[in-house]
DNA sequence: CCAGACGTTGTT
DNA sequence: GTCTGG
DNA sequence: CCAGACGTTGTT
DNA sequence: GTCTGG
């Protein structure tokens, strides 16, 4: 799954990577501790822009409910994300990537380290992750424009698969240009495109520091590979 | 018909 | 807003 | 995702 | 244990 993430590269090294022309109004600081309901860039064709990570339930009816609501919905689930209520209209027209430099995950039972292990996951080629991500314009009763975004999420391949069960839907880069073309409304053909040949594709992890469980920490420590004195290797 | 959910994760 | 369960 | 709250009264 | 906020 995809909880927590890092984003150390500068805007320009963004707009660089992805081709963007329009950039945002405003810049977000470099973070190694990215939680729900925080500002994130997202982009869409060739602008960069800022949304609420975790897509407001359309139907909000105020402030309170649009944060509740984007609380519980920071992830959509690949196999599901064309039907939900919440998810459906955005997957049709409001399509994004998220860039991230890398994202934690956080060990599960069966798996190579002890359960609640944070792990930080990164390309083993210094580029950008590009996630898979909705977003929807909310407006509150007050006229208050929130834009927001949720991750899309698969089943985890490979290495991945020994750390945790889910995995964020990662798009190669010969796929951006028809995710994020918004007049490609065919739900089958979207879907299609989340079917990646190597879904685990040049990513590389390690364990790290408990330092990222608090959201109130925040550095490049946060992502600096640990040694575990007596690795659990069940595989 | 109305009321209540609408989401994901992991764990049992 | 729309669907599901009762 | 994890951390932290989970409650009421009266007073400022 | 479960929900909410960040």
């Amino acid at each position: 799954m995809c909880g927590r993430f890092a984003l150390s590269a500068l805007l320009t090294d963004i707009a660089e990577e992805f081709s963007t022309k329009a950039l945002p109004d405003r810049t977000l600081p470099v973070d190694w501790n990215i939680k729900p309901t925080q500002d994130i860039y997202i982009i869409k064709n060739d602008e960069i822009n800022i949304a609420s990570w975790g897509l407001i339930a359309p139907w909000s009816k105020n402030s309170h409910d649009a944060l509740r609501s984007q609380s519980q919905a920071i992830n959509a689930r690949s196999e599901s994300v064309h039907e939900k209520p919440t998810f459906r209209s955005a997957f049709r027209t409001h399509r994004c990537l998220v860039p991230a430099s890398g994202y934690y995950e956080w060990a599960t039972e069966l798996g190579r380290y002890k359960t609640k292990q944070p792990v930080f996951i990164s390309r083993d080629d210094n580029k950008l992750l590009a996630f898979a991500g909705i977003y929807d314009r909310w407006i509150s009763p007050q006229g208050e424009i929130k834009d927001s975004v949720a991750i899309i999420t698969r089943d985890a391949v490979g290495e991945l698969a020994k750390v945790h069960n889910r995995m964020p839907l990662f798009l190669s880069q010969d796929r951006w240009s028809a995710w994020m073309d918004s007049s490609l409304t065919d739900v089958e053909h979207i879907r299609a495109l989340m079917n990646a040949l190597k879904p685990d594709d040049h990513l590389r992890y390690w364990p790290v520091k408990p330092l990222v469980n608090s959201i109130r920490n925040n550095g490049a420590e946060l992502v600096e590979p640990i040694e575990l004195g007596e690795p659990e290797t069940l595989f």
